[in-house]
DNA sequence: ATAAAAAAGGATGTATACTGATGATTATCG
DNA sequence: CGATAATCATCAGTATACATCCTTTTTTAT
């Protein structure tokens, strides 16, 4: 394999005649001092992708992604629901929403519909199939869920958790979702 | 603002007459048991948008993103690496780094050339704009990863960084690196 | 030495995720 | 009532993030 011993050293100084030195010493000192492994941001990040990663190995059969799964979930307790809405509940960008609505209404899943009381506003609906993929489909998520944390015992699970809530109420405004308009229904 | 009030109540029964009921029982009971925020999942892709949300406002200036610095770091402290390995770095997909460094480039941070030990590999390094960049950046970069975590003490932050660096160990295998390639030359 | 296997990168296509601009509709204020 | 605000959706554009297929180059096995 590749991947397992330092890059650098693959070329380095042989194949490379053009290069004198190292790298700039004082960069160096920057990046020992908080390497990417002390970024916080970027520990979520990789977090974020391995649950990408756990969530289509267990829903590969149904080929929906989390994002299109959170959607349908929160159409499933609020049908007829706005784009923009669906948008702060979701904690995504309502473009975004228009682009997952519009792939799920493609395979059947969802409904939309513009809104007869405010003509402005799109209203979508899970279809009689998109609540049977739903239905269907929450075990495989939910062992999704399970599988991210099972390598933590129990309490150091619940603290975990929250302190991301924690995290996520301290800096509400950032981000697209208001987290209170993510408890929508759910209550 | 619109977002504060249940999305479902802006048109209901009202808007719609074509509805009958409200949400299936079945899929409530589920989204009861399970709401998106008892998600995992869910609550890592939040954070992780909260991080892009904060580096955007500390770093708006040199219209960096949080993946084109991580790159910028890696290859501050590893001249002259290869695309694959920069992924295995990084952490993300090589199509990816690809795309990256083309931008990156174009830009003049970043100079890429074949290598003549084998002549398969590109490789890349800073230019000495992109030095300038990182360095004159990195106070920036350091404040989003501050402020992130800054709503915890001491004793909840480290937890937290610890708690996130054992699920990534664990889950080694998934996503795109096996974590001891970050370790590349930053020990 | 040559055929097969492996590795690196490029091209293409899909799916998030967001910004900014535009247009349509509704609400509001003078 | 009519000009103006605000609201909702869409469109265009940029940037990750990944899969798949393909070509070139290197390695390996026979």
């Amino acid at each position: 394999m590749k991947g397992s011993e330092p890059a650098a050293k693959r070329e380095g100084a042989s194949g490379t005649p053009v290069a004198e030195v190292g790298p700039n010493p004082i960069l160096q000192a920057l990046a020992e001092r908080l390497p990417l492994w002390k970024r916080p941001g970027y520990l979520v990040r990789r977090l974020h992708q391995i649950h990408y990663a756990l969530f289509f190995e267990e829903c590969a059969e149904f080929g929906i992604t989390p994002v299109q799964y959170g959607l349908l979930t929160i159409l499933s307790t609020n049908p007829d629901t706005d784009q923009i809405s669906l948008a702060n509940a979701l904690g995504i960008d309502r473009t975004n929403v228009a682009d997952v609505l519009a792939r799920l209404e493609q395979r059947g899943f969802v409904a939309r519909m513009r809104s007869r009381a405010d003509r402005r506003m799109v209203l979508a609906r899970l279809t009689p199939e998109g609540e049977e993929l739903v239905g269907r489909m929450h075990p495989a998520m939910a062992r999704a869920q399970t599988r991210l944390l099972e390598s933590l015992d129990e309490d150091e699970r619940e603290r975990f958790v929250a302190t991301i809530l924690k995290l996520l109420e301290a800096n509400n405004r950032y981000g697209r979702a208001p987290l209170g308009a993510s408890k929508m229904d759910h209550t």
